[in-house]
RNA sequence: GCCCGGAUGGUGGAAUUGGUAGACACAAGGGACUUAAAAUCCCUCAACCGCAAGGUUGUGCCGGUUCAAGUCCGGCUCCGGGUACCA
């Protein structure tokens, strides 16, 4: 039976919170502040995904957890609505993404959002493609540049024939754009970089005291690729020096050929007259490789002889060089010294080219007859001259890098994975990159006082494979005045990528009333870093490395005062639908329109929380919703006086020690689980109870308004209803979180489990507290236990108070 | 290949430090109410043997530690995610 209707009821409380602005926050007053952020969404034209709610309802309900508990909680929402993901769908719809946007999110905020209970304060709200915004996303850049974190360069970029445009390199998926599925190549631009690999350590080192999960923080360890070794400096025979980059020093003397990657510099140098020809094919063909093809599976190693020779500094032996696309030309120095008796992929090269292969490593001082692949294990050093014997990781590397640092040719070094951030974007829809170029001044960043860099509306936004962003096509934008010199100059035409929008928007809603600046002081220090951050897996590294760097570096510039913005990252899991994957090509994408429509936005939060762990993710079954609306009909009926005035809730705390077990218990596991994100025992807890109250018809005060508020933060608008029912006037939310007695949490007695020889064997219903003496006797007279114990003598005894005895008997 | 997760009834999922496996639900079956249906309420529900009492097995597989293992250790299998000639 329906017991309240839900959508007179969330419609009533969306407009009396409204109306009260309950959830809009003095941020100067606030004695008590957390900062409760949740990842912004991109206003997509297909309107929320039941993910975000998912992921927002989840934040959500520590957000009014946090304010049940006497926190002033800041919880702000905006919209990340620059970049690919708007501008491919415009282009996809045909609409212009200037007309869109704002549609988008007018559709998200108004009818969907709101209706979904989050405690949101909406006179914060930002828009990423607001001039008002990207103001000061171009004063980042500009603060970056200015203070040596930004710089240019030509490098290749990710250029999809078919789109004929730049990919960013999240777009190109296996080798392929995600929008044509054309095999990506690379083209060298001139391209604006960020010096992210400036704090590699520093980003390593501080995961080490912020409180993410694991998880999180490995997957940026692995991103930031730390390999500690060692720089080795080799000779040509003839020729120049050169470096290579090691973690294996210890292997040196195992170096049988060296290879160069085939964009090295140093090939036109020192290769020999007789084989130019064959290395500058080599070099042509390996250029026109696609990444995919050059990336791909088991595929045969390729490469081809210099005709030069390079002379190793342990031993002055002398080994050929090679070209070959193994060796890539970012990494280290470009060029390896190859050991394939101890790494596969110089063994692979090795059996390929027959090229020959020396053991130096022998796991228990054990030399092999041959190799069938390479040995990457543990061992002592062997045919290593005066080295040989030493474990070879630790002290044998470390002794052949001393001996050689001794004459300068070898130095310990580390290496990252993690490369610069690359900014530059050939495309429309972002903020224009405010940079100007004077043929006599140079790049010059736009003074402060002329930001933004407004966007100009263009018809045809299209990229057209000129490799330059489509604002180039538009001279008034193009042609510039120096703002140093007053002479001709032209506008950087690029926009910038639309992770930096996404990496400070943060530290802008405490502030969206200053215009003048972009973040208060006062406001950043009372309110950040970030309390708690709550998003998706899919961005432990891209979105969260990004702005854990830009924190560093504006700290660099003066504008903040600590190192990390997030003091509490949580990683929410994913849904699944039927235990598949929601995609539009399965077609089991769900609309919470309509489940919010039919059950209600309490229920829907409900179910969703209650279908699985948070941190793992859930798998959505139909009937799910429908029976949370039962359930919160049940509960309704159970807390509530009833119509009639029949059955009223009697006053005080309830008199029978089982309904005070059941209301203390729920109170401290509810709390306990919305402490560690464990929405769905909460909801079990609560069920528990009202299974209780049900069965007994217990109807009391005190119980009835410690469920209200326990329920609170899980369904927001009914609890409003039922606080208001119970003869409040103020919101639930002031009501203060209920507070459990340790001693009434407690039953008075307790079933023990007794075994004999680990196997259960019988149950005793016992008074807590209990030592082994009082109830031994009991066991031994229990038939069902005495039974095993016949004939048999009692070797053992293990004792857990309150829990078991566990007899061993022989 | 490497790194990180995960595997528990018909299903989604519970299980603080090793101490009652399957909480809470969904589905299913049975019953009550009803002319009937819906709604609601009550009961059953891991497998096997047994009339029952009770017993045996059981948390992906194999082995180990322990009085006691879903939980710890060693070796696998499968699934999901990330990443990849990173030297």
């Amino acid at each position: 039976m329906v017991k309240y209707d839900h959508g007179a009821v969330e419609a009533k409380w969306r407009k009396v919170w409204e109306e009260r602005g309950t959830d809009r926050l003095d941020l100067d007053k606030a004695p008590k502040p957390f900062y409760n952020l949740m990842m912004f969404p991109y206003p997509s034209a297909e309107g929320l995904h039941v993910g975000n709610v998912f992921a927002f309802v989840g934040s959500d309900i520590q957000g009014r957890f946090h304010r049940l508990l006497g926190y002033d909680v800041f919880e702000p929402m905006g919209f990340d609505a620059f970049g690919m993901h708007s501008e491919n769908f415009a282009l996809k719809t045909g609409r212009h993404p200037a007309a869109m946007v704002p549609q988008n999110i007018r559709n998200f905020r108004e009818n969907q959002l709101k209706k979904v209970g989050l405690m949101l304060d909406w006179s914060r709200e930002l828009d990423t493609t607001s001039p008002e915004y990207y103001h000061w996303t171009q004063w980042m850049f500009v603060t970056l540049y200015k203070n040596g974190f930004a710089y240019r360069k030509k490098a290749p970029v990710n250029w999809c024939p078919g789109c004929q445009t730049v990919l960013a390199a999240e777009q190109v998926i296996d080798g392929e754009c995600e929008r044509c599925s054309a095999v990506v190549v690379k083209k060298d631009l001139e391209q604006w970089y960020f010096r992210t690999t400036a704090f590699a350590q520093e980003l390593l080192d501080c995961l080490d005291h912020i409180d993410w999960s694991e998880r999180t923080k490995t997957a940026q360890r692995n991103w930031i690729g730390r390999s500690q070794g060692a720089e080795v400096t080799f000779k040509i025979d003839g020729g120049p020096d050169f470096k290579i980059f090691t973690t294996r020093p210890d292997t040196l003397f195992g170096v049988t050929y060296m290879v160069f990657s085939p964009e090295h510099p140093l090939l036109d140098l020192i290769a020999a007259p007789e084989c130019r020809r064959a290395l500058a094919e080599y070099r042509e063909s390996a250029a026109r490789l696609s990444e995919v093809d050059r990336q791909a599976e088991g595929r045969e190693k390729t490469g081809v002889f210099t005709g030069a020779y390079a002379l190793n500094p342990v031993n002055q032996e002398k080994i050929p060089v090679w070209a070959a696309d193994y060796v890539l030309m970012g990494y280290g120095t470009g060029a390896i010294m190859a050991v394939p008796g101890h790494d596969q992929r110089d063994f692979d090269f090795a059996a390929e080219f027959n090229l020959p292969v020396r053991q130096v490593v022998a796991p228990g001082g054990k030399v092999f007859d041959r190799l069938d692949e390479a040995y990457s294990g543990e061992g002592l050093l062997v045919n290593s001259a005066g080295f040989n014997g030493l474990p070879a990781r630790e002290e044998g590397g470390a002794a052949i890098v001393r001996r050689l640092a001794e004459q300068g040719l070898a130095e310990p070094r580390v290496n990252y994975r993690l490369r610069d951030w690359c900014v530059s974007r050939q495309r429309y829809w972002g903020p224009p990159i405010p940079i100007i170029y004077c043929e006599k001044c140079g790049a010059v960043p736009v003074p402060e006082k002329d930001l933004p860099v407004l966007l100009p509306y263009l018809d045809d936004y299209r990229p057209d494979g000129s490799g330059f962003s489509p604002l180039r096509r538009d001279e008034s934008f193009y042609r510039a005045v120096c703002p140093e010199c007053g002479g001709p100059a032209t506008r950087e035409t690029d926009v910038s990528d639309n992770f930096l929008c996404s990496a400070w928007y943060f530290y802008r809603y405490p502030s969206t009333d200053f215009s003048d600046r972009p973040f208060d002081p006062a406001r950043t220090k009372k309110w950040l870093p970030v309390d708690l951050y709550v998003g998706g897996h899919e961005n432990a590294v891209l979105h969260l490395l990004y702005s854990r760097w830009l924190c560093k570096a504006l700290r660099r510039c003066g504008c903040l005062d600590f190192d990390e913005p997030y003091k509490k990252f949580v990683a929410h899991g994913m849904i699944v639908r039927d235990g598949a994957k929601m995609s539009k090509s399965r077609g089991n994408v769900l609309n919470p329109d309509e489940y919010i429509q039919e059950f209600g936005a309490d229920a829907f939060r409900m179910y969703l929380m209650f279908m699985g762990a948070y941190l793992e993710g859930g798998d959505f079954r139909e009937g799910g919703v429908k029976a949370m609306k039962s359930f919160l009909d049940r509960l309704w009926t159970a807390v509530l006086p009833d119509e009639s005035g029949a059955e009223a809730l009697a006053d005080g705390e309830p008199e029978d020690a089982e309904t005070r077990y059941w209301l203390h218990s729920t109170i401290k596991n509810v709390t306990h689980d919305l402490e560690r994100f464990s929405y769905n025992t909460a909801v079990a807890r609560l069920m528990e109870l009202i299974n209780h109250l049900t069965r007994h018809r217990v109807r009391n005060r005190v119980v009835s308004e410690a469920v209200v508020r326990l329920l609170a933060p899980l369904a927001p608008h009914v609890a409003e209803e039922m606080w208001e029912i119970l003869g409040h006037r103020e919101t639930v939310f002031a009501g203060g979180w209920p507070v459990h007695d340790e001693e009434a949490a407690r039953r008075s007695t307790v079933e023990y489990v007794i075994q004999v020889n680990g196997k259960v064997r019988a149950r005793l219903e016992l008074a807590v507290g209990l030592d082994e003496s009082e109830i031994e006797p009991r066991v031994m007279d229990n038939p069902a236990v005495a039974k095993w114990l016949e004939g048999k003598s009692i070797v053992k005894k293990i004792y857990v108070p309150d829990k078991l005895l566990n007899l061993v008997v022989r």
